[in-house]
Order: structure tokens, then sequence, then C-alpha cells
DNA sequence: CATTGTGTCTTTAATGATAAAAACCACTGG
DNA sequence: CCAGTGGTTTTTATCATTAAAGACACAATG
């Protein structure tokens, strides 16, 4: 077979809305209104309009179409709900890979998988030959995939990098004239670390989040489309990493935002000496942390 | 259709090769020595011994098949010389957007592109995805790629990220244990600077590749799969630029390596301030080539 | 009886055919 | 001349098909 008929099925159906709000007789918008409306291509709503018509929904020709009954809930088309988005595979992906120890070097095999997160074996090529550049993946040389796992080694690697890039954003950053918005948002992000340390007793599964945002502040000042990318994987690992690591998590986060603090003060004061030297106490911890929480859960 | 019987046709093409230098009457070598010589699996083998067979080549069968006459020029498949290899895509992929003023934002069109570079459309497809991280190369919302163009922003935050990666090289170069390997290919890359400045007038186009060991050999120092994996992309985009911009090759040349060896003398030095300097101004001379080499072709 | 080799069968991924969807163009009624 | 529609061409996502790889069991040979 062919492309599915998804888009179609889903037009079909949110037309039967539409014109379930219309009273009976009434005129069709034109096709390039119902196609901006659906946000789908004329082609889709033709054939949908055509099957209409032979439903003895709608009636008439050219721009003569008018509503002759209302549609009913038989109407409607069944639409299977399969294939998940790009977005929901990388999440599943990685979550499969951190999660369950899969070994480094297991060679992946593109049906199985495919099944196993319900999208086409071609959605999953696309998605693993994307990953490429993050070091997980290996291309075969005659066919198939490798994946390299989540090593101790990766984990190295990963925090040396992400160091080299934050410190590096630290630098920019106390190198900002003192009108840029960075400021504010900065103080408003100082704000948010006092409000949770407030109630780290009970909200401290909160920091997660809150460090997520943090590090994507400092490294928003530097507007280069490649730490942005490789902010996307660093930020997704650790917060995997989060997900799984729980031992003495409250304690942890509250150190954490207690050396968030410092880094912050010491931008303020533009104090380039100390912040770096703080970001990189606090990526260290951070790194050390990565690793004792892999080696935990390697040995559950 | 299916898989192409490429392997099967070159497997059978090396096989008469191979028998051509055996007597007649010769046993033939057991199926697993043939596939490990011919680097294939034992399936295209077999089917090649039955080809054979059934050609008269060879008679008998289970492990009595012995050579009944020499493989005559017509016994050999035609194989018809297509699809490149990846390597080769990506060579030619990036000379068509960087020689040619692909214009940014172009829609990318798989079926045509993939004729143009004679790849089947299933391997393009999976090129360009593997080049999404890489920033040249976008992937639109319903279906097909934009290519969003190597443009003076993408110059600029490419060669300031490749001075953040150097950098930090840089001071980690200047950290290494005395005895370290890189010191001495240090000593002999300096050599090789000499020895070019020598005969400059006639060899310098030679300096490109030079200017690629050079800066891989500074970026080796820092073992890291990722800056690993951005310096390919770096010294892919700068190898090209340096194929397009003819003006004051000469002295452009010279001057780089001047500068470079400048770098090395504070390198050995162990004067981390001033080699950080020195290549500070080194990598801005290149960006500016870059960019100015990017307007003089977009004038052309 | 261990080792090496072959025959048979299963699994897997690359490819072309195909259908869905998008884009294009020409025509028509107002 | 413009908004809208009908017809047609392009183009991409999916699927069935087939080459190739690999696994397993049995046979032969020393």
């Amino acid at each position: 077979m062919a492309r599915t008929d998804t888009r179609f099925r889903q037009s079909h159906n949110a037309m039967l809305d539409m014109l379930s709000t219309l009273p009976l007789g009434a005129g069709l918008p034109s096709e390039v209104q119902l196609a901006a409306q659906l946000g789908v291509s004329r082609t889709v709503i033709r054939a949908v309009v055509q099957k209409l018509g032979a439903d003895g929904i709608l009636q008439g020709s050219g721009r003569e179409k008018r509503l002759t009954r209302l549609p009913k809930p038989k109407d409607r088309l069944s639409l299977r709900e399969d294939y998940i988005g790009r977005d929901e595979l990388e999440a599943r992906f990685l979550d499969w890979v951190l999660r369950f120890d899969v070994p480094a070097g297991t060679a992946l095999n593109i049906t199985q998988l495919a099944r196993q997160f319900t999208v086409p074996p071609h959605a999953l090529q696309e998605f693993l030959a994307s990953l490429g550049q993050s070091g997980l993946i290996e291309r075969r040389a005659r066919g198939g995939w490798r994946l390299l796992g989540f090593t101790a080694d990766y984990a190295v690697e990963l925090s040396e990098f992400r160091q080299v890039l934050e410190l590096n954003a630290i630098r920019a950053f106390t190198a900002l004239p003192k009108e840029h918005a960075a400021w504010t948002a900065l103080s408003k992000i100082r704000a948010e670390h006092l409000e949770l340390l407030d109630r780290i007793d009970r909200d401290f599964h909160d920091f997660s989040r809150l460090d997520g945002r943090f590090h994507s502040l400092i490294n928003s000042v530097v507007s280069n489309r490649f730490v942005a990318e490789f902010q996307k994987v660093i930020s997704l690992i650790f917060h995997y990493h989060y997900q799984w690591d729980k031992t003495m998590e409250r304690y942890r986060n509250e150190a954490a935002i207690r050396e968030h603090l410092t880094i912050i003060a010491a931008l303020q004061d533009r104090d380039t000496l100390s912040a770096e030297a703080r970001a990189r106490g606090h990526l260290a911890t951070s790194k050390e942390t990565l690793l004792s929480s892999m080696r935990g859960h390697h040995l559950a």
C-alpha cells in the first residue's frame, strides 16, 4: 500500500464537526478557505467534499454546494490511533536506552524497534540517522545500526563538552550591556530559586525543570545554532537522568539551588572570574551526580 | 523490485578472476574461506557457485567441486556503475550547496536530487536526516525538506563555535605533560610549515591540507566525541571554502602559515596566554577570510 | 570425537511500485 | 480582472518484494 489516509480521515471528521454548526441548506465556504481553516491542502478538502456529496450530506456542484442533511455520528470515519510523532519517538527511544540498560554495541533491529515504538520502519530509520551526530548510534558497514550506548565514557565526554560551552556562555554573560534583557530574566529566575528554596521540603521535584530553565537562560546569551542544538541533547540527557536517580534527591537539589544562587550572585556582580569558578564547581558536581547515578543504575 | 544484486555480480566477477589463476580440475576452497576472502556472506558465495555450476565452469557437489573449464571474458556479468557511497554523496552535496549559490529557504526535491546525485531516494533521505544536526537543513512540517543555506549568519556562528572549541583545545594543549606524543607531532608539523614556507611560491595550494592537519592536531588533544564530530563539519566547510576563494590565495596562505608558527612557538613555550591570544587572532582572520570570500562569491 | 564444511531455513534491510497529498495551471462565472 | 473550481502533474510516505546475512542442524573427514 501507499501513504496512509489519516489526513483525509481527520479532515473528514473535522468537516463534519464544522457542518454540524451550520443551519440546513447553508452554502459551503470556498475550498481555499476550508483548506486554510483545517490546515491541509485543497486536494484533501476536495476528496472530503466529494465523499460528503456521495453520502448525501452535501448536494450541488461548482460554487453551489449546500448542506442537505445534518451529519450523524455514524458518518464519522474511524481512525486508528497509530503512529506517534517525532518528539514522542525521541522521548520513547531515549527512555528505552537510558532506562533499560541496553548494552553498548547492541545491533539495532529496525523492524522490531519500529513495531515496539509503533512507527513506520521508515520513520525510525530517519530518526536514527538524525541521531547519528549525537554519538549514541553508529551505522554499520553493510546495513543496520549499532547502539554505542550511554556509557560512562559518553557521560564524561558529554559533561566536559557541556562545561566548555557553558563556561563560554558565562564569560559572554558578564560582558553583556546593563540594559540587556537577560539581566531581568536572571533576577526573575533568582527569585524563583529563592521561592523554591522556601518550599523545598515539599516541592523538590520541581527542581529538574528549574535547572533546565536556568542552564538554558545562561546559554541563551550565546546565540549560536550549534550551541543551541547541543544544548537540546544535553538537557535531554540530564533531564532523563534526573528521572531515575532518586537517592538523596531532596538534598542534592537543595545544594544545586544554592550553587545556582552563588553563580547568579557572581554574575550580577559582574565578577567574571568568580562566576567562572562557581560554574566550574557546579558543573563538576553535576557530572559526579550523573556518573554516580549511572553506577547505581547499573547495579540495580 | 527489491535490493540490487550488485554484491552478487561483483562477487561473481571476482570469483572468475580467482578461478583464472587455478589450474583446470583444481578443487574449490570452502565456502567459508571464499566468503571471508571476498568479504561477503556465504549466501552470496553459494549463489555464485550455483551459477558457475549452471554455466559449466564448475562441476560436482558437496565438497567435491572442481574447475571444469577456464572462465571466458564472456562469462563476466555486467554491472551498471551506479550508486555512489555515503562519503561521495556528502562531498557532492556540499559541493552543490556551497559552489552554486542555492538560495536559502529552497525546498529540496528528494526525487530530483536523488537522480542528480545518482543515489536511491532512500539513501538521500537518510543523508539529509543525518545532516539535520548541522543546521544546514530543516524538516518541513508536512513532508519534504528545506535548505536553510550556507548564509553569512551561518558562517559567523560556525566560526564562533569553532573558536570556542579551539581555544579550549589550546588551553588543554599547554597543560599536557612533556612526554605526550602531541609535542612530537607539533614539532613535526612545525617543520612541515617551515618547509612549505620555503616553496610557498610554487606550492601554496598545499596549504589547505596542511591547515586541516594543523587544526585537527590541536583539537586531537581534547579526546571528546562531540568535539571530533563537529570538527569534521568545520573542516569540511573550511576545506570547501578554500577551494573557491582564489583571490590573494598565495599571500593569504603565507600569512596563515606565519600565524600558525607563532601559535606553535607559544605552545612550545607553554605560554598559555600568548598561545590563546595568537589563536584568537588567527581564528579571527580565518573568519574574515571566510566571510569575504562568501561576499565575493555572491557577487560573481 | 572434534573440527570443518555444507544444506536448509529464518531474519532483516534496501529497493521499486503505488497511493495520498500537495502544487500547479487553465478555465469560468461574476 | 479576480476569486473560485476542475483537471492534471509532482512529490513524498508507505508497503510488498527480494537480495543478503545469519543461525542451526547435520554430514564428512581426519
